[in-house]
RNA sequence: UGGGCCGUCGUCAAGUGGUAAGACACAUGGUUUUGGUCCAUGUAUUCGGGGGUUCGAAUCCUCCCGGCCCAGCCA
């Protein structure tokens, strides 16, 4: 694979580290979900991250689902994240660890920080904490809660622990400063009262530690290093010192980066979620979706995906990368791996006229141009054929090079052909058919005489096509950025309405009788295109990957 | 507006005082039985802007401008 140094910030702190042989030089990650929704390519920026700076320092990355919040959180979610990370290629080995499995830690933790006078039990309502906190501009102002003695604190959290609270009726919280310019730092909630059931401890606990009385606990009990989160966390990064170092705890440090974004998507869970909600898509796993479930339905590789989330980088700068980089990644993968076949999505037919009434050929194609080892198949051919809508135009423009009147082109490894006449429909004026003559000469599309045609066409034989249903995939969203929009309108106003084309009784070449699920071929001229899991013995179903480079397309888009 | 962070080609991004890597995108030409692939070439005299330090600045200082994050008992 790709040889070059990778460098950025984060491993420039870590080589400093190991040059001072800083935490004994040991390097240890973790990738910390929360269970409640899908994985998509953002998080596997992170999570290749992780397990990739472990892998390469030698080092471990463990996988933490961050689950302490019961009423947002589901076992299912847990399943497709490990899945997800799976897919993609990284092993947690035994390392799979839940923040919930620290509750019992955490409450010691808290405990301790009562004892220490540096936790009190907060009985302000959530309206009249937010009062108190003040703005970002003034300071806030102490609870009147905030100098119960440390008896009164650990008898009432008891209390909060065995039930003896309504949800919300009072928090526990740590006493540091009001009036700190970073909001975090006025007093942050350590632990809520919430009555529920959670997916793991089941009804042991009513009281559940907040994200910042979990976090970097978490990261210290499991000894990691470089706890690595997104830029919003920065101005958490204070408290979740603070923690460690009052409850005197092993030091993990939290290094910040820029999340991922991509143009004509959008990659935050709550606006997945309103896709999938609001019916935009089919489901979370829906193949324009930049869900890892998404990108897998559509026939993205595991490799792709590594290799796309090497090549974007790591900096702190707030950054969009442009989607053609993802679609870079698949195809020079596919061009390199798919095998090549030919396929007629919008057939046209085409007679020769000239050509023997029932006979048939097989010619010798070729499997892929690229892996010479991928060998040769048979392809039959006859009369009556199919070639692509596309590829024929009556009064074509300066610059198509395919079928037209009068004109010659080669069909793919069979035989040139000339455009004799056309019949068309009386009443739509459709072409619906072409009558061509052919060079018995030509076969194997050679051109004995040197004769030169300027296109070649894929094509596919009438009688042995075989028929299959192919689903077309654009991208999500007409806007390189989706949340620019008309005033009083959302995101989901740039929902690309053309974003999913189905096309019934495609004609495919016999060899694709048997393709077999989850494989990925080349449509010659077309795309690549994997076999979709709606596929039966009947019915094959191809979801288009992404489409091969087009020039025409890139022609025919400037004169528009 | 208090605090934190960020600003290098259209997009990512290297660069850490010695004279602007690379990738994608774009453009042009060549090869080609895929308008694919491949190959070659071209794209920042300049690093948000101004001043300063220095023989020398994207890198140091300073002022200014622009963007992102924070006022959940979410993570």
């Amino acid at each position: 694979m790709e040889t070059e140094n990778k460098t950025n910030f984060i491993r420039d702190i870590i080589e400093e580290d190991l040059r001072t042989n800083k935490n004994n030089s040991i390097v240890h990650t973790r990738f910390p979900p929360e269970p409640n929704g899908c994985l998509h390519i953002g998080h596997a920026k992170a999570f290749c991250l992780n397990f990739g700076i472990a892998e390469d320092y030698n080092g471990l990355c463990n996988l933490r689902f961050d689950d302490t919040n019961p009423i947002k959180e589901e076992e299912e979610y847990v399943e497709s994240i490990k899945e997800d990370i799976r897919w993609v290629g990284f092993d947690w080995e035994d390392r799979l660890y839940f923040a919930s499995d620290y509750f019992d830690k955490l409450y010691e933790f808290a405990l301790k920080l009562i004892k220490d006078g540096k936790a009190y039990v907060c009985h302000l309502s959530p309206d009249e904490i937010r009062e108190y906190r003040g703005t970002l501009t003034e300071p806030g102002k102490n609870s009147p809660y905030r100098d119960r003695s440390i008896e009164e604190n650990l008898e009432l959290f008891e209390k909060m622990k065995t039930g003896e609270f309504k949800n919300g009726e009072c928090v526990l919280r740590a006493k540091i400063d009001m009036a700190s310019p970073n909001i975090n730092m006025r007093d942050p909630i350590m632990y809520r009262i919430i009555h529920a059931e959670h997916h793991r401890t089941g009804d042991k606990w009513c009281i559940y530690p907040s994200y910042d009385f979990t976090h970097g606990q978490s990261d210290s009990i499991e000894k990691i290093t470089y706890s690595l989160c997104s830029l919003e966390f920065e101005n958490h990064r204070p408290l979740y010192d603070w923690f460690i170092e009052n409850l005197e705890i092993f030091p993990s440090r939290q290094i910040e980066f820029a999340r991922l974004n991509l143009t004509y998507t959008v990659l935050s869970k709550r606006k997945l979620r309103e896709l999938v909600e609001e019916n935009y898509v089919t489901d979370w796993d829906d193949p324009r979706m930049p869900t890892l479930s998404g990108l897998r339905r559509r026939g993205y590789t595991p490799q792709s995906i590594r290799n796309f989330c090497d090549r974007i980088g790591l900096s702190k700068a707030d950054s969009t990368v442009d989607i053609a980089l993802l679609e870079y990644f698949i195809r020079e993968e596919l061009n390199r791996t798919a095998p090549r076949v030919m396929a007629v999505l919008k057939p046209l037919k085409v007679v020769i006229d000239n050509y023997p009434d029932d006979f048939e050929e097989e010619l010798d194609a070729v499997n892929n141009p690229e892996d010479p080892d991928a060998g040769t198949r048979k392809v039959p051919f006859s009369k009556v054929i199919y070639i692509e809508k596309d590829d024929f135009m009556e009064d074509p423009p300066k610059k198509f090079f395919r079928l037209a009147p009068g004109r010659e082109v080669r069909l793919r490894y069979a035989y040139f052909i000339k455009c004799e006449s056309l019949i068309k429909d009386e009443q739509t004026g459709e072409i619906t058919e072409l009558h061509c003559t052919y060079d018995p000469e030509s076969r194997g599309g050679k051109s004995p005489d040197g004769r030169k045609v300027k296109a070649t066409l894929h094509w596919v034989s009438s009688k042995h096509a075989v028929e299959a249903e192919v689903r077309l995939y654009d991208k999500l969203f007409t806007k390189a950025n989706p949340d620019e929009t008309g005033e009083g309108k959302d995101f989901k106003s740039n929902v690309n309405p053309n974003s999913f084309e189905i096309i019934k009784n495609c004609k495919l070449e016999p060899s694709l009788k048997n393709a077999k699920l989850g494989t990925r071929f080349q449509f010659e001229r077309l795309g690549y295109f994997y076999v979709d899991p709606d596929s039966t013995k009947e019915k094959l179903v191809f979801n288009r990957i992404v489409t091969l480079r087009d020039e025409w397309a890139k022609i025919q888009k400037r004169n528009r």
